[in-house]
DNA sequence: TAACATTCCGCGC
DNA sequence: GCGCGGAATGTTA
């Protein structure tokens, strides 16, 4: 993985490549780097360069609250099964709608699993481009989100959401 | 086994 | 209505 710094009107965001794509993207201010990355999954160096702009624009767009023209193609293998399937329930929820864990968890076929559909939320690699900010809790309200609630409030905010408390 | 980004129900204001 | 306690719940390290 090569770990890169994206400078953003928000902050500087720190993403990290694989050989297959974008596998992390971590909020400024970036956390410590990574405990000299195994670098056998490293991407190409013009891969790298390409995905890194994608990576960019996709966020500059999202924070704008436009829809991001083109995402560059995401590493999430480092999940379980059933986190994959969370994340991949999250991806269809459309820009301005919300669902409930407990919604999402009867879209994946589990649908008592409300709680952890949370925990694989808090496990998503990869905020603002699988949108795990547009998951609340079941009676509307903000529930809790990894990266701090302020950044789950500014998200929705920029998609016209607004949630109560 | 313990720790959760949940949810539901019952209670007392 | 609101807040709180408690229990059931599925997945993960």
């Amino acid at each position: 993985m090569i770990p890169v710094a994206l400078e953003t009107t928000a902050g500087v965001f720190t993403a990290h490549f694989s050989e297959l794509g974008l596998a992390r993207l971590e909020f400024p201010p970036a956390r410590r780097a990574l405990p000299a990355a195994r670098d056998a999954a490293k991407p190409r160096a013009g891969d790298l360069n390409r995905w890194t702009a994608q990576t960019r624009a996709a966020i500059e767009a999202i924070l704008d609250g436009r829809p991001p023209r083109v995402l560059p193609p995401l590493d999430l293998a480092a999940g379980t099964d059933f986190q994959r399937r969370v994340w991949s329930a999250l991806r269809g929820i459309a820009r301005g709608r919300t669902q409930s864990y407990a919604e999402v968890a009867a879209v994946i076929g589990r649908p008592r699993a409300a709680r952890a559909v949370g925990g694989a939320c808090g496990a998503n690699p990869v905020p603002l481009l699988v949108p795990c900010h547009r998951v609340l809790a079941a009676n509307g309200r903000i529930g809790g989100f990894s990266g701090g609630r302020g950044w789950k409030e500014r998200l929705l905010g920029s998609e016209g959401v607004r949630a109560s408390r």
